[in-house]
DNA sequence: ACCACTTTTACCCAAATGGGTAAGTGACGA
DNA sequence: TCGTCACTTACCCATTTGGGTAAAAGTGGT
């Protein structure tokens, strides 16, 4: 099965794959919402899904595909390579993580090697879920923190939107900038976009 | 002439102009620094031009055609939709600017209105350059200022780096504040990344 | 029971930041 | 020549921010 909003980058994937002999897509949309039915109805051997889905994105298709059937194969096949996106579509079951970009012998093999119950990651790929794992993960309220931070927030207007003090606020910041490894707030706020932390838009 | 590095989504693309019995893709490329070399082998009536390219990137390759060739006809078509990446590719003579998530029909009407000399923007794009157009423009030195500032730069870091005062500095930021609309350093930046004037990575 | 962690608040103090005002230079065009 | 604009520097002052230290309360696991 292929889920991906581009009509042409569609049909380009099924012409690839269709030479293989022994793949095929049964079933393609470009809907996230409508992954889970699809699936339900084909009952496919492997799922190529792009992450950036109009309606419902891609983690959350990957998880209500995998709720139901857990032992659901997906590779996630995207433009995108941030950080936070490669680990939350890891963590909601992917078995692989290839940007689109993958030469098409690299793909197949990946198919086939996923089919077979392997998980497969690309060392690029890897190397970026090492490095989020090194990274101290944050807890609720600093992720909390950090959020409204990336919204241009002073310290003030934190405390009043989470109804807690500044003071408070300033202990958070304290913890999170050594977690994050920054000198202040405008860096924290750089790395948590380019990172995937928090989403912009 | 069709360049994107992306082998699936060219294939795709090939595919569906070829569908059209007036539209052919003459020649294809993945690499932006052979953009040039081919347009002048094969003098393509149309270009249709990825702006995120290994190598040379799309803006580059576009002034390079069009430098040599000035009745080039280059449209861009992207995934990215960052206002700053839109108004350089106008700015560098492209005549149109879609999304790759474009229904093919409105495709091949683009193609053909650009190959009879016509400038087609869709009224998403064209939004965003106005918006763009209506953000005051930065001095050289102020956007000189505001890049360093999105790196995570202290005043007195910009002062070092750009061998002025920090009371030079801080004139700058008060007057870029007041032109982005902003209160302080970390929504300028934050600004200023999600607009695209200055890139991460 | 004890430890580790999160969340919360507080206080002190130094440094960085931002706003206001003023003014000199040089360049460019009317 | 005059006005406008970019760039530069300076000073004053209020606010914000960040670092250090401390500690209470709650949670969850060993």
């Amino acid at each position: 099965m292929l889920v991906d909003d581009h009509p042409a980058f569609r049909k380009g994937m099924v012409a690839l794959l269709d030479s293989e002999p022994d793949l095929r897509v049964v079933v393609e949309t470009g809907d996230g919402s409508e992954a889970l039915e699809l699936y339900r109805q084909t009952k496919p051997d492997v799922v190529l899904m792009d992450l950036r889905l109009p309606g419902m994105g891609g983690v959350e298709a990957i998880m209500a595909i995998r709720k139901e059937f857990s032992d659901a194969r997906v590779i996630v096949l995207t433009t995108f390579d941030m950080d936070e996106d490669i680990f939350r579509a890891i963590q909601s079951g992917a078995k692989s993580y290839l940007l689109k970009d993958t030469p098409e012998d690299e793909l197949a093999g990946t198919i086939r090697a996923v089919h077979t119950g392997r998980e497969i990651l690309p060392q690029k790929v890897a190397e970026r879920l090492a490095a989020r794992r090194r990274r101290a993960d944050l807890s609720q309220r600093e992720t909390e923190v950090l959020s409204l931070l990336t919204k241009g927030r002073s310290n003030k207007e934190i405390s009043n939107s989470l109804f807690i003090t500044e003071d408070t606020v300033k202990a958070h910041l304290k913890t999170l900038f050594a977690k994050l490894n920054v000198k202040d707030r405008t860096e924290a706020a750089i790395n948590a976009i380019r990172q995937g932390i928090v989403h912009l838009e």
